[in-house]
DNA sequence: ACGGCTCCCGAGAGCGCTCTCAGGCCGTCC
DNA sequence: GGACGGCCTGAGAGCGCTCTCGGGAGCCGT
């Protein structure tokens, strides 16, 4: 009480670590071994010690620190304008889930960087460059993204989530699920169980993502007629149009790979409006497995699950041993593909 | 090109303040003066100091000037997890928007904090006292918010999205919009276009947003029959399900005040599904004007413009002014409430 | 009892930057 | 021509922390 007393008399003046020291009558360096664990030094000086810190509530001053480690343990999740819709993506979410808890257990903490216009890059490049944090996390560049250049000028450690495009460059490491593979797996599903014309509710043709599975597809069908492939973009409305554009042209379609779980869902919703039966006349696969979707759809959706706060989990585990390595001259880590499995409800 | 290639020479190292210096033949200081606006420099210097720093590379190692300057150019946006929804909310997109507009025209940095869970506190309060940030902002504080203390307990300047509770203190500035005030007028435009029998649509008991426009409904009307109040929480099934219920209670109801303008939309199909017709059998009025939202329902929606992101850019000029008499003793400053507007479109 | 060892602790040197302060230079005014 | 003032510049003192290094104390073995 008395000492909490004295250390408000100090007001504004945060205390030093010197100021700790001398109330515990130690050296400073001896405080600043027991405010970092205290390895090394006798029980009865940590005690002392962990009673002035908090006799004057010190906190340590992350700016000094950082000056000598060099270290912020703080990393950036780098979020284009663009991609600010993500927010309200399941998917996305659940990757941020992923990457705040390992981050956790890596002591590290989550900042959240917003580019919002052309203006702000040259802010965010300042604040990567500066030093505030270790490294950078950044999700699914194309070739014209200033971002990418941005990321490299400030030559920060960096991995991105999703596979970029070919322009990025294959020096940065990514995080990314077996698109090609799951979709291979989603197609043969469908042939498997006797579907005869398999069609693929294609997404945004500049994610990789996407491009991936469009690709899976392909792979599982030989030369697929490309009638049978109908542009969307992800969203559930484009997977509506894209369903009912594709009854228009092959009303023979028995089978339907989405890109992803929302594009199914507006799929489905074609379907039961026009009176054709899930799955006896039409099969229907996602991709995704988000569960607030898959698991609600009428019917339940058959679809591929990727485990996506594992993802998170590995960009950040990536990134740390890129930190480790950092300056020793290792070659660029190989991406992290993370495999895919094939969940069976009841729409195929 | 020479000056490049000997700056790779140093890899790994970033040049600092005193290898520009040394290029640029002046003293440290100088190049210190060049590289914060350069005023007081002679011409020639400012220009050979520039040239050494695009040779080099330089970017100023943002620890070290944090800790002589104790400034951080950086503002920490904190959001709980249970509110983490509030990502995909319209609402809070633009208040972020406006935040983040407003702190670049300031100079400064977005860092976006997210609380998951309790041991999270914790790392935030180290975070929020460790002086990586100069100031926070975060939403709708609660009593039983954890985080109102975390943010006590760190001693950093805040400023408030929305009014807290009231358990939270009045020392703790923040911004709303004169939600009463708004709410009052809407429903006095549904007693003055005749309606006589004016029900609200409440939002969740325990934000203070949904209940001043709870009480401004009552002070608009009196002492109203609390009947006539049907509690929701702010999503479209709610006002739904309020609206389907108020139907039940009270046929007689004719005019509808709801929350925000997400209930109004629920409460508008279900009085289409009933066959009432808006605004003729009852007329509705929303709150937000969120543009995704009241443009497109089914009539076109009345209701109560905030300016979500001039509500947001206040917030940070709030914080900034605090930040100014950060020590000096000032007061803490009164509240912003900004005004409301009624928008008219047809539902009322 | 003494050399050597281990274990703790304190002194002190920075990390890269800003900012005060004093001094040098030049122009101006009497 | 000398004194004064103004404008630039450089020297140097930190900001608060970490970490190396050396010394002192205690312990062991012989």
């Amino acid at each position: 009480m008395k000492g909490a007393h004295v250390a408000e008399q100090t007001t504004g003046a945060r205390p030093t670590l010197e100021a700790v020291a001398a109330l515990a009558g130690v050296s400073r360096a001896t405080a600043s071994r027991v405010v970092n664990g205290g390895a090394g030094v006798r029980a009865p000086l940590v005690d002392r010690v962990r009673q002035a810190v908090e006799e004057l509530g010190y906190v340590p001053n992350l700016a000094a620190r950082t000056l000598v480690t060099r270290r912020n343990d703080a990393v950036a999740v780098v979020i284009a304008e663009p991609e600010f819709r993500i927010f309200s993506d399941p998917f996305f979410q659940e990757q941020v889930r992923g990457i705040s808890r390992e981050l956790t257990a890596h002591d590290s903490q989550l900042v959240l960087l917003w580019v919002e216009d052309q203006g702000d890059h040259d802010r965010i490049a300042r604040y990567l460059g500066g030093g505030h944090v270790d490294g950078a996390l950044a999700f699914s560049l194309h070739d014209e993204d200033e971002l990418a250049a941005v990321l490299r000028r400030a030559k920060i450690p960096t991995v991105l989530g999703g596979r970029p495009t070919d322009g990025i460059g294959p020096d940065m490491p990514y995080v990314d699920c077996d698109n090609r593979g799951g979709a291979r797996e989603a197609v043969r599903l469908l042939v498997d169980r006797g579907c005869r014309t398999v069609a693929h509710l294609a997404g945004p043709r500049d994610q990789t993502s996407a491009a991936d599975r469009a690709d899976g597809w392909r792979d599982a069908l030989g030369a697929p007629d490309p009638d049978l492939l109908c542009q969307g973009d992800f969203t559930a409305e484009s997977g509506a149009r894209a369903m009912a554009e594709l009854l228009e042209r092959r009303p023979d379609v028995d089978g339907v790979f989405a890109a992803n779980d929302l594009m199914a869902s507006g799929a489905l919703r074609v379907l039961r409006e026009r009176g054709l039966r899930v799955p006896e006349d039409v099969a229907v696969v996602g991709f995704d497995d988000v569960a607030s979707i898959a698991e609600h759809t009428d019917p339940p959706l058959t679809t591929v699950r990727q485990d996506i706060e594992g993802m998170g989990r590995l960009m950040v585990r990536l990134l740390m041993r890129l930190l480790n390595e950092h300056g020793s001259g290792a070659p660029a880590p190989d991406p992290l593909i993370t495999p895919t499995t094939l969940v069976r409800r009841a729409s195929a």
